[in-house]
DNA sequence: GACAATCTGTTCGGTAACGAACACAGCGCT
DNA sequence: AGCGCTGTGTTCGTTACCGAACAGATTGTC
């Protein structure tokens, strides 16, 4: 299914470097399969390698004590995990834990580090990238604390739905009530909703996207903010 | 009662830099006094200068729609406010409100850039601060999800007593609510029950600490990580 | 001293979550 | 066929917060 060698431009950030500087950084990089619930980093470790995903995508998550637990942001192959090395830090501020499994492109911290110093171009687009982190992060706060738990799922189908390329993906509830930082049970009831909405169909585990244009009038405008902030500071394509 | 000729090292930042890059950057600077409520940033409005707070602090606030606002960070002595430049975006995710009257020390967005250019150390110190900032967002996620009121009403009377550099300092609970994002009852109900322990005292917008300890410890967690965070990526003084 | 403005305290009914527990249904395994 | 595991649905009582409204208390102004 999967092509053996793995197409760089799957990656938007990628995409978008220049010829040159692309190749040399392909060059170093390593195709890498991502296996669902595998940590990536944990914060306070030091990170030792940065994934570009593929068809992969990761979820960032902060634990705010032992048991509750939520999810930041998300990072697809419109982004990259690791973006706080080109702080000069090399810690995490988070968890990073493969939602969906598939392929990712791979680089050590240290080919990394100096692939940023060969490439202005690069850290010009990362530096990019990590600000549309940190809008993102801005307001997720804003929307985990305002917003009830039917349009943040709603919105959080949609942020999937992005980075999945494809109509269907595996989430069970269980999951999704750690990523949102609700009981199960709310996650029941706001899904059901959706679902006899008809805008997306589950059934243990598999979830399909049925109407998408419903489900964005369903969530909150948060989830068009992300991506206007993405398109903003990183140009249209 | 303040300097004519503010101290630069009363700005923790600036205080870092080696000799020279920081006499550099002073030339450049100018003192601002920094009126209350006075917006100094609108997100999506270009940053026109950045702020280091010597008294003063600053509250970065994000609206989820028009009437639920969040406090998503405080900056004061310790920090700037401007620190996106710095990744090359002259945009803030942020409204910048200030929060504590009193002096800051100015450059335009034009000066700055051309100061990060001239100074390594500058770059090295920025991009670690602003590495903290990203923690504090995401901590401030985690903890405006899960914890309630009192205790996040307790963080926030820490982290400004901290930048106040004074036990005394005027909040109102109407502004206080507007912060935390809940209603000014609810604040009411939060504070007086905070004061009934003994840990402050309050009339008429003037809040007094009177028990720091028994705050922190009537406070979350977060407080600690934020400060833990910063001192980690910053070193001790 | 009267008045207005600001700040704080209290009440009401309503709701969206919470924790805990149990019922059941689909699926793979032997 | 029977068993156990995983995923979903439902119920119970409880809690923290909501919006709205009003009452009192302090302060500054004329």
């Amino acid at each position: 299914m999967r092509p053996v060698q793995p197409d760089p431009a799957a990656n938007q950030l990628l995409a978008r470097l220049p010829r040159k500087d692309q190749q040399r950084l392909l060059a170093e990089c390593e195709p890498a399969s991502l296996a669902f619930a595998e940590i990536l980093v944990e914060p306070g470790e030091p990170i030792r390698d940065v994934y570009f995903p593929l068809q992969s995508f990761i979820s960032l998550t902060t634990a705010a004590d032992q048991h509750n637990i939520l999810e930041v942001a998300l990072v697809g192959n419109e982004g990259m995990l690791g973006v706080s090395l080109i702080l000069g830090v090399d810690a995490s501020p988070f968890h990073a834990l493969v939602q969906g499994e598939g392929m990712a492109l791979r680089l050590s911290a240290l080919q990394f580090r100096r692939q940023l110093e060969l490439s202005t171009a690069l850290q010009r687009l990362l530096k990019r990238y990590l600000f549309v982190v940190m809008c993102q992060l801005t307001q997720a706060a804003a929307c985990t604390r305002f917003h009830v738990v039917e349009t943040r799922l709603a919105r959080w189908l949609l942020m999937t739905h992005d980075r999945a390329q494809s109509d269907r993906f595996h989430v069970t509830h269980e999951f999704l009530a750690y990523m949102l930082g609700v009981r199960r049970v709310g996650v029941t009831k706001a899904a059901s909703a959706l679902q006899s909405r008809h805008l997306i169909a589950y059934s243990r585990g598999d979830i399909t996207v049925l109407d998408r244009p419903g489900l964005e009038a369903a969530s909150c405008a948060c989830y068009q903010a992300d991506t206007a902030a993405y398109t903003r500071t990183l140009g249209k394509r």
